[in-house]
RNA sequence: GCCGAUGUAGCUCAGCUGGUAGAGCACUUCCAUGGUAAGGAAGGGGUCAGGGGUUCAAGUCCCCUCAUUGGCUCCA
């Protein structure tokens, strides 16, 4: 007999060999039947595999991220197997499970795969999946496994036991597939009932350019059609919040080929809400003690050189601008840094004059790949809320933690509760892609964790994603579909001041060095922009709103009353459409809900007769009567409360 | 930059196996003056992304370029 042991920490008995179905099934037989994989000591099995030992075991269903992560896994496998039927060539990599739903990388050599042959393994997996033929592990040696893809002639597979011990390596099985796998399947093929080929992309070998690019097949999979559906829907759902899609709908901003890829063109709207952006974080940082300057959009390439900034990314950046004078060459600014540090080498700088904090809203140019171009998110000219803190070394850590003060702060204002924190380290290997001695990196590195630790912050630690200067902490967020990007920043720099020979004269009358810490709370306008509107699905807060209140006449007849109203709300600050177009109130109401206006005024006879305004509330619907002055008070409360 | 997809009126999209363009919304004018998500009529608007080719004939087929887009790589 073996002992098992529940995550509830009971212990029961069963004879050796005993598989986890079959102890779910002792448990009941509901249980059985929605067992998909077994953890066992904290490794991912399948829930088939005999127990020769005593051990802790945790039955996964498709409630545990873990159940989802082999029903999808084994679905990849499921795939490869009706891919392989009409592809009997083709030579398969890697096929995990992700976030949502799996994929397979595969190598179709001479043949390719287009989206129109989904359907058609989509079909194919439904009727291999009907068939429920069981996943079997088993294990194989090295020598068996490696001459088994020698004779597919399939490098990668090859590649991939190269790396494995003899003894670990195991084979899985289920229908006529075969593949190198470690397992975490589910039982039988059966359990898939619902299928979905997402997309057909490109992917290179190992995540190397250099590589070849194989073909990777994305899809997601469910062990109910009903599932399927409503997730197809939430699907559909999420693309009307796209930012690109409300970008265009609310008017915020558009781009023209003509003026160039990547360059978005604000519109009134858009320029309206970015500017209202802009000053709610110019007062939070004067409260915080920044200071704003003004920098050129352009500098000498000779600027770069000195920030290392021309050597690292010089072919990345729009090319030097050359001028009818010999040997003169600008830069359109990648990054305000440089100009910072001028403005900081300006005057000499006492101890007592730090920390400094310079802040601008500065626009640079990135020459970002084109396939990398994405609406708002990632753009080749952007305005950045940044600022350089200037301080001492012992003033680091405490600026920091100021730092991830005032992140919080603008990200609660915003109601952005969803974010993640992230550590961003120096990788272990390729030391040499980094500037500065290690003393300083380490320094840097330690004091970022203890101020993230001060805050409370829960974060995620990344080696090898550090800027080449220093250590950093990003926020992420999530768009629409699920996209990570990266928001706000705050980077120590013990490297720029080095190549800029900043200095300050301290107590002790001697020149010292001052750290740099780099930090944009929104990271850019145009990405931050981007994922508020996804955010709250184009219906911003009262205080953002573009247009806070449309006032609707019932008729031409009552025009004049409600211009009335316009101009008393327009006396107030109170951004206002005035619908006067002989349109019926029914068609009023629907276009200024579709342009996602908080407050509907309706006015007509009544209200004109009693000096009131309907109001009518965005999504909600009617509110009621009011005067207009309990109106503005109204609007204007909800518009002091969020600037304070 | 790489692999794939897409590009028809301001917007959303039709246009079958080639026979020189359509709808709805928006816009303009007229009628209607209507009480909480689309009133009616008439009208204007397109070098079918751009260029080349095949053909008697190209929005439709082929090639190139550009842009958008799903991924990959990259992201100071």
């Amino acid at each position: 007999m073996i002992q098992i042991k529940f995550p509830d920490q009971s212990v029961r008995e069963y004879p050796e060999g005993t598989t986890p179905i079959e102890i779910a099934k002792s448990i009941s037989h509901g249980l059985a039947k929605k067992v998909l994989v077994a953890d066992i000591d904290g490794v991912l099995r399948d829930a088939t595999t005999p127990l020769n030992h005593s051990t802790s075991l945790r039955l996964l269903t498709w409630d545990d991220d873990n159940g989802k992560a082999g029903f999808w896994h084994s679905s990849a496998h499921l795939m490869a197997e009706a891919i392989q039927a009409f592809y009997p060539k083709a030579k398969f990599t890697i096929g995990p499970s992700i976030e949502n739903g799996f994929y397979y990388d595969v190598d179709f050599g001479e043949d390719s795969f287009t989206a129109d042959q989904i359907p058609t393994i989509e079909k194919k997996m439904d009727e291999l999946a009907k068939q429920d033929n069981p996943f079997v592990l088993y294990p194989v040696s090295k020598a068996e496994a490696l001459a088994y893809y020698k004779e597919k002639s399939n490098e990668y597979k090859i590649e991939l036991i190269e790396n494995l011990t003899d003894g670990d390596i195991t084979f899985c099985r289920q229908g006529s597939f075969v593949d190198l796998c470690r397992g975490g399947h589910i039982p039988s093929t059966g359990y898939i009932k619902a299928v979905k080929l997402l997309n057909v992309a490109g992917a290179y070998w190992r995540g190397d350019e250099k590589n070849k690019q194989l073909t990777r097949i994305y899809g997601i999979s469910f062990p109910q059609q009903k599932m399927l559906d409503e997730y197809l829907v939430l699907l559909k759902e999420a693309k009307k919040r796209d930012h690109r899609k409300l970008g265009q709908e609310l008017g915020l901003f558009t781009f023209s080929n003509r003026v160039g890829k990547g360059l978005p063109l604000w519109l009134p709207k858009g320029a309206d809400l970015r500017e209202r952006l802009e000053r709610f974080m110019r007062d939070a940082q004067k409260k915080a003690g920044y200071q704003q300057v003004v920098t050129p959009h352009i500098g000498s390439k000779a600027l770069y050189e000195t920030s290392g900034h021309w050597e690292k990314y010089g072919k990345d950046s729009f090319q030097p601008i050359h001028t009818p004078e010999e040997d003169e060459l600008f830069m359109l600014k990648p990054m305000n840094c440089p100009h910072h540090c001028e403005i900081y080498k300006a005057e000499p700088r006492s101890y007592k004059d730090l920390p400094l904090r310079l802040a601008e809203f500065g626009t640079v140019y990135r020459y970002e790949q084109s396939g990398e171009l994405h609406g708002l998110t990632r753009v080749r000219g952007f305005t950045q809320d940044d600022a350089h803190i200037f301080c001492t070394a012992s003033q680091v850590k405490e600026e920091f933690v100021k730092v991830i003060d005032l992140v919080l702060h603008v990200f609660k204002s915003l109601n952005f509760h969803d974010f993640t924190a992230q550590v961003s380290l120096r990788s272990k290997e390729n030391r040499e892609k980094y500037i500065g001695s290690d003393e300083n990196w380490d320094r840097a590195e330690r004091e970022i964790q203890e101020a993230v630790a001060e805050r409370g912050l829960t974060t995620r630690v990344v080696e090898g994603e550090a800027a080449f200067y220093g250590p950093k902490l990003d926020f992420m967020v999530k768009d629409a579909l699920g996209r990570s990007w990266q928001l706000g920043t705050i980077q120590v720099d013990y490297n720029l001041p080095d190549r800029f020979e900043l200095d300050y004269t301290g107590a002790d009358n001697q020149k010292h060095r001052p750290v740099m810490i780099h930090r944009a709370p929104f990271g850019s306008m145009e990405r931050f922009i981007a994922v508020l509107t996804e955010h709250c699905a184009g219906n911003f807060p009262v205080w953002l709103a573009p247009v806070q209140v449309a006032v609707l006449p019932i008729s031409d007849k009552f025009n004049d009353y409600a211009k009335k109203v316009v101009e008393l709300l327009k006396n107030n600050e109170i951004r206002t459409l005035f619908d006067d177009r002989s349109e019926k109130i029914g068609k009023k109401i629907r276009d200024s809900e579709m342009m996602k206006i908080p407050y509907m005024l309706v006015v007509g006879e009544k209200e004109e007769a009693e000096n009131q305004v309907a109001v009518r509330q965005h999504g909600k619907g009617d509110i009621g009567v009011m005067s207009s002055d309990t109106l503005i008070k109204l609007i204007l409360e909800q518009v002091k409360e969020m600037l304070n």
